[in-house]
DNA sequence: TATGAATGAGATTTCATTCAT
DNA sequence: AATGAATGAAATCTCATTCAT
């Protein structure tokens, strides 16, 4: 079997053509899933050829790893970044702006997400990689909630309000349920803060 | 093409099978997904014949939409049961035992529910089924919500709450987070409690 | 194998069913040919069972041949009616009421003379059956041909005739061209009686 | 569903792939007839895999499709050139020489025309391709037979005419009946010639 | 580095026939 | 004499991956 370029000093050509292969891959394991993602869509969306696929990648499932491994950094990296959860007005404001870098990031990279779930049910990396963000997420999340809620269990806390945030952009993204995205996020917003600093519910204006 | 026996008089015989084959669609779609969900597995499971299958199903399809259908209904009965949002303990009482409800639901049927994700990229049946799902879901918790917080869009305050809701227990069900399933939800009650009767969080205790 | 009904003594019921299993594999053999048949159209037709057909016949193969038998005999014995050549007027209209019964007889019977073309390939009792068949037919014309055209091979001149007449209700009981079926006839008669007898054509009043 | 090659640039090795795929699929339509050809036999035949053949053709049909086609384009060829029918030896021998090419052409295409017949049961394109080639067929004739009979209705002649040909063509090139393919085309020259141009059968020598 | 033809394992589906009642 | 569920062999088709150039 002849190595994965992947790794490997790349010329330009080699550059824009892995490049081309990972903008299509991500596009076509979007649009159908992981399964139904056929490696003959994704060169066919590159413009190459099925030998040059398996150049770059040792098979389909080592192309959903690497996007996958983007995404999964992306997002630890804004888990970092849940601001401190403060009563009053800034509080709130700061959950929101989060809330809005949430939903870009999901816009993007969401689709990606929900193709793990179906890629989870083979025993692979992907399924670990999976796992281990989720469970990089709530402990950051965790962290943060704690000092801010004391009679909340924080990793509790943290699911409830992953599956809030995640859940509340997959509706609103995928357009499943007619809702302002807008709309949305500012109750989210709302949830979150008062859910968490149990305070009375600001002014809506 | 020969129909489909579905629809038609069926002996004790013939609803055994049928019944033998429903069973072992939904734990197959559970365990592996659509995609990755082979007739072969389900009539392995059901103890019949290939051909058998095809007497009772047209396929795969066929046979998902089946299933989908039987936990939409449920789902959809479920919603119209959400109880009166009121505040104090009574109110809060009554929501904790609805998401017990649903989380029971959940785990019997909500592998299905995901794995409809993965079916929906196909411009099926099922597809629309799902949206309808989510629609008639979101209609019903909007029509609960409206008299209990006027200052908030129902429509939206009910996209977040299903968000909530069936994100914490997929978290839960699926172990993917370590996170006891009983107080994850208790939190979650409490935080629909809060955030949508806007009340003060009662006593931990 | 349970033993065939065929040629056993059958009470009425009996005789019913076995009717209306030929009549329904007669109509199935001659819409569909006898590949795309299935016996599952024919029982469905027929209404009875799977299981009852084969208490009438051996299988697929059985019920043609017992049909492509009524339709050889019926074939057979009109070929012995074919009437003496004789020139005139008299010669040319024993040959056009010839031609009428052939037409009404392929109507009925041709669809399983086509059907016949398909199963030959198979080196069943069928293709036997047909090739017995073309040589009869060709045998009896060539004996009454004999005698009018002493300078034609009478063998080659039977073969042409019955291409000509066979064809030609073909393409017009399909209606695959658009001719009309009387119109034809006459043409043909005029053909066969003039290339035969050898005489001038008659006027067309 | 991956497309086809068919249409696309094809190297020496994909050019030489099809024609094998090509003569393949003729000699065992032919050989076996539509329903019986199995996509295995013609692989098998061609010397290559199954999955090979699926980058070639969508599937049978599609194959027996392009096949038809090829056929369709040389018989309707052949319909163009026939002869101006005239009386005397000169007419009979031009009729006798575009006879003996139909025949040569019918040796070479007949069995696909026929396995035509069985394809036809089925609303493919498959079917409208021989009603067009039927009419093109008889309309071509009818255009010549007009001018040389005035008396014959140039359709219906021309529907007789090609029953005649293509069936003694059928009855001797399968050989079902015993007879020698060349008097049988001298037959069937004398009876065209003289049915259509009425003149007294010319001598035997 | 690239191409695209080729492969083959495996999935879906069909249907003549048999079996249990 | 009848029913209809069940079987299993065989056919069609798909697609990740490899190979020859």
């Amino acid at each position: 079997m002849p190595p994965t370029v992947q790794g490997r000093a790349l010329n330009v050509r080699g550059r824009r053509t892995l490049a081309r292969l990972l903008e299509a891959g991500a596009a076509v394991f979007t649009e159908r899933g992981y399964h139904a993602t056929r490696v003959d869509d994704v060169v066919a969306r590159a413009r190459t050829s099925h030998g040059n696929f398996y150049l770059y990648f040792s098979g389909k499932e080592d192309l959903f790893e690497t996007l996958a491994r983007t995404t999964a950094e992306a997002m630890t990296a804004l888990a970092d970044e849940f601001p401190p959860l403060v009563p009053g007005p800034d509080g709130r404001r700061a959950i929101r702006d989060w809330l809005a870098r949430f939903q870009a990031l999901y816009a993007e990279h969401g689709a990606l997400l929900r193709a793990w779930t179906e890629a989870e049910v083979s025993d692979s990396g992907v399924g670990r990689l999976g796992g281990a963000l989720a469970a990089a997420f709530t402990d950051r999340l965790a962290a943060r909630i704690a000092p801010a809620a004391p009679d909340l269990d924080p990793r509790t806390a943290a699911v409830a309000l992953i599956a809030l945030v995640e859940r509340s952009c997959y509706y609103t993204v995928t357009g499943v349920t007619r809702a302002d995205p807008d709309a949305v996020l500012e109750a989210v917003a709302d949830g979150v803060h008062t859910g968490i600093c149990g305070g009375i519910r600001p002014d809506p204006a």
